[in-house]
RNA sequence: GGGAGCAUAGCUCAGCCGGGAGAGCACAUGCCUUACAAGCAUGGGGUCACAGGUUCAAGUCCUGUUGUUCCCACCA
């Protein structure tokens, strides 16, 4: 047992004792056959990152539920680990290098990536030590790397196996190309901003000299690379010019007017322009009218193939073209247009839909079973909309666009002959080509997509494809906590990979949860500049009130504010448990007793079964993965009921030497106390475990608290007459309490209070603390009212009148008021409820229970009149 | 063009399976009561967006309206 100072004050506390779970293992687990497995594994963040309040909610939610299940013996895992993020990283080392004046294509291939690991091992661990600050409870032995030998193994596994199934395909598409970052991106890396633009008209003249062709584009420097101009066919507007051939200008190209029904004749001029290497419908246009193809921009989209505009950049190109078609009078109008463009997710630049020769992912087949396995509840999403939104995405996913323009990731294990042009994809490196045996092969430079090797995580941080006792044991994993931003990124690939390749969903459950905005609501951004560092939250009001303030109050799934004020409420309970504690070990004896009481007084009673229906809704909650509704309970559960109540109830009782009453009331507040922190370890885990370590040793004996068993239900516990006895004390303590507030009777004074009731055993039994807590200089309990009533002032509750002598503060009148109005309150309760009971529906057809509640409730207004009708008509006499 | 969320106290938000409107902060009043002023006690403050419907009973379920936020989408 250790003196506690008086202020909680978490730094320094917090770092010893992460050091000492740590030193300890306490949370490294191994399979183990005579628990229950839970597994989750982290959504890995990128090396390159830095911790933000994302991340503190996400694994603020995956510490709750690991430490919870541990403590309730389950064998427990969180797997940590990080990310590669291939572009991210990439550019942040070619940032590096630009300041030494290089660019990577000086260093080459080899050396670059060498740099990059050189970073990585440098800069990669930042993020680790920083979940480490939030008390984060991972396995830190099996740590994994999306890059490391394992996953580069799975990666190419995966990557083999897809393709000998004809999953995996390459072809020459339309893909998304970001010019800044130089690479193809997928669909999910693209975001949609509208943007006021403009619908330029453009007149194409006809070969034939019969006039013109206008048709509208919103990105006239495409028309260079032009190749039809096309009309709906149940067109009448237009029938006549099906067949004839356009003049294109400014590239004089000679371009046939086509009929296709991908046209909208609502939409323009109703003629189309046809750019089958920039436009993904355009595309699909062409390849069925098989007209050729130009591709007009190079990888930093500037113009080829375009005669003059060679070389200019595609905006650039725009603005001249634009020019020079006015100056031939081929721009018919221009009109404001609020369209979609498609930006890269990572620099924001405007990415250009180009034909490219790509690797790909068929979904087809793999989105079949992903689908089914939430349809059926094999896996669940929490909260459940968002099955629905994944759903949809699923039924409409295109294929997926695979391979990167990048030096850093999985390099595509696919080898290109230089005679026969054979592909080899294979998972050893091949030294000849296996069609030919030619030796002049050459691999493709092309990486994977970060996120095909992150749709692995689930089975490859346990060892897959080798069959290993840990992939046995805790695949599938209980729960998955991203945010709702990745589900299509990261969770539901990780499912139609699961399905795939484990035959099984990765994950029973996906907690989704929504994201951290700043105090307007916005999202937080480095150029908005108000993004919050939770190291600076941690260091202020520390790790636990981060964590509570960060789940408390909020529900799952949807966005939170984030204000750090809210955090100052968090640490003010953090102190608070922190005296209640100190109180407690002040109170203590050399020797401590440990355990239940052995003469329990109906005040521990009350606490004890106060605390085991806590226990009981706070483990339900939690398997309900309402984490915000649990912390609530635990924190008014601490706050009202032990500290306000139960603590203030214990004081009179301590203060009476080593009476019976007094031992009782020491072990039930150190049992109390114990079992208290238990319950709340998930949420603030490190105060508890601080304040654990200073309590006499019990039952649990030296272990941490980390690893004590979690509460739970215990029917010897539940005491119902002692909560309705307490309940009546506590209403009793109010109603005089609010009395004298009203009256301003100063703490000073101390009159000697009577209560009149007919169940006086509960009063009897506490007139002690009922003194101490309504201030009264002495209780007497009885069941008639006072003989002579002259010079006292009287309160009302629904078991008791009381009465104190306080007539020389009070005026008659007011008094009169204040009871006609508190009976007027009771006696329209009172009608409300007998409305209800008279009427016969209500009775037939509502649970036994709720109406066995509404009588209750009924009897108490009932007596809450008669006591307030008591004291008015006593009203004369009391003064 | 589809889809989803949200609308509850001055502010920010809880409210699970329908059954007596809650928290934190802010505000007012009184208290340094030997665990805690980062505290204690007491109090004021709400047509639960609007209109219908289901039900014995609706903040809660259904429909519609309005406002708002977001997601998805290859109409140039």
């Amino acid at each position: 047992m250790r003196e506690l100072e008086k202020v909680y004050d978490p730094r320094g506390v917090e770092k010893s004792i992460y050091e000492m779970w740590e030193r300890g293992g306490y949370f490294h687990a191994e399979p183990d056959k005579s628990k229950k497995p839970f597994s989750v594994v982290i959504p890995p963040p990128n090396v390159t990152g830095q911790l933000h309040l994302g991340h503190a909610l996400d694994n603020t939610i995956q510490d709750i539920l690991t430490r919870f299940k541990r403590m309730q013996g389950y064998s427990a895992v969180w797997i940590p680990g990080t990310d590669h993020a291939g572009i991210a990283t990439q550019i942040r080392v070619e940032e590096e290098l630009r300041r030494e004046g290089l660019t990577r294509h000086d260093l080459g291939r080899a050396e670059f990536t060498k740099r990059v690991w050189e970073w990585k091992e440098k800069y990669g661990g930042r993020i680790i030590e920083q979940l480490k600050l939030l008390g984060s409870s991972c396995d830190w032995a099996r740590e994994r790397f999306t890059m490391d030998d394992g996953c580069s193994r799975a990666v190419r596994e995966v990557f083999v196996s897809l393709y000998e199934k004809g999953i995996i395909y390459k072809g020459e598409r339309i893909i998304n190309w970001c010019p800044h970052c130089v690479t193809a991106l997928s669909d999910t890396e693209v975001e949609h901003e509208d943007e006021a633009g403009k619908l330029w008209h453009i007149k194409y003249p006809i070969l034939d000299g019969s006039g013109y062709v206008t048709v509208a584009t919103t990105r006239p420097e495409t028309m260079l690379g032009d190749m039809a101009v096309a009309v709906n066919p149940d067109d009448a507007r237009y029938s006549w010019l099906v067949g004839k051939t356009g003049l294109l200008p400014l590239m004089d190209r000679e371009i046939p007017i086509i009929a296709d029904e991908y046209v909208d004749t609502q939409f323009g001029t109703g003629c189309v322009k046809i750019t089958p290497c920039h436009d993904p419908n355009d595309f699909e246009v062409a390849a069925r009218h098989g007209l050729p193809q130009i591709l007009i921009m190079d990888d930093n989209a500037r113009i080829i193939n375009g005669g003059k505009y060679d070389g200019l950049d595609r905006f650039e190109a725009r603005r001249a073209i634009v020019g020079d078609l006015e100056a031939l009078g081929l721009l018919d109008k221009t009109e404001e247009h609020a369209h979609s463009v498609g930006k890269c997710y990572r620099c924001g630049t405007t990415v250009e839909p180009i034909v490219s020769p790509q690797w790909f992912v068929k979904m087809a087949p793999l989105a079949g079973p992903a689908m089914d396995v939430v349809r059926d509840g094999r896996m669940k999403f929490v909260p459940e909309r968002f099955a629905k939104i994944y759903t949809n995405w699923m039924e409409n996913v295109r294929d997926w666009c695979i391979s990167r323009q990048l030096w850093w990731g999985h390099q595509i294990p696919a080898w290109y002959c230089a005679k026969c042009g054979h592909v080899t994809v294979s998972r050893e490196d091949p030294d000849r080509c296996e069609k030919c045996g030619h030796t002049g092969i050459e691999r493709d430079p092309d990486v994977l997509d970060t996120w095909f090797s992150s749709a692995l995580w689930p089975f490859e941080v346990f060892g897959w494809p080798d069959k290993t006792p840990e992939l046995e044991y805790w695949y599938p994993t209980m729960v998955v906590t991203p945010g709702y931003e990745i589900i299509f990124f990261w969770v539901a690939r990780m499912i139609f990979s699961g399905m795939e390749f484990m035959g099984d969903v990765p994950f029973r459950a996906a907690f989704i949860h929504g994201m951290v905005r700043d105090d307007k609501g916005r999202k937080m951004s480095k150029s908005l500049g108000n993004g919050i560092d939770p190291q600076e939250i941690i260091d202020r009001y520390g790790a636990d009130a981060l964590r509570m303030n960060m789940i408390t109050g909020v529900s799952p799934g949807s966005d939170m504010r984030f204000y750090p004020e809210r955090c100052e409420a968090m640490r003010n309970f953090a102190n608070k448990i922190w005296n209640a504690a100190r109180y407690v070990l002040m109170n203590l004896t050399d020797d401590p007793e440990t355990g239940l009481p052995e003469a329990p007084e109906p005040e521990d009673k009350w606490i004890l079964s106060r605390l085991n229906s806590t226990a009981r809704e706070v483990t339900e909650n939690l398997d309900r993965y309402e984490l915000g509704v649990a912390s609530s309970k635990i924190y008014d559960f601490i706050w009202d009921d032990f500290c306000d109540w139960y603590i203030e109830l214990c004081k009179p009782r301590l203060n009476s030497g080593d009476s019976p009453s007094a031992r009782a009331a020491r072990r039930t507040l150190l049992y109390a106390l114990s079992e208290i922190l238990k319950l709340l370890h998930p949420f603030m885990p490190f105060i508890t475990e601080e304040i654990w370590r200073a309590l006499p040793r019990g039952e649990g004996g030296d272990a941490p608290i980390m690893v004590q068993k979690f509460p739970e239900f215990d029917a010897a516990l539940h005491f119902p007459r002692e909560e309705t006895d307490f309940g009546r004390v506590m209403a009793a303590i109010r109603a005089v309490r609010a009395r004298r507030a009203e009256m301003n009777v100063p703490p000073s004074k101390r009159p000697h209070i009577t209560i009149v009731s007919d169940a006086p055993e509960a009063f009897e039994a506490g007139s002690a603390y009922i003194a101490r807590l309504a201030g009264a200089g002495g209780v007497t309990v009885s069941r008639a009212a006072p003989a002579d009533l002259e010079g006292l002032v009287s309160a009302a509750t629904d078991s008791a009148r009381i009465y104190m002598p306080l007539s020389e503060l009070v005026d008659l009148d007011a008094e009169r008021g204040r009871i006609t109005r508190e009976l007027e309150k009771a006696r329209a309760e009172l009608e409300r409820l007998e409305g209800k009971l008279r009427n016969a529906e209500f009775t037939s057809k509502a649970p036994q229970r709720v109406v066995d509640a509404e009588r209750a409730r009924a009897d108490k207004a009932r007596a809450l009149i008669a006591n307030l009708e008591a004291s008015l008509s006593q009203l004369p006499e009391l003064f």
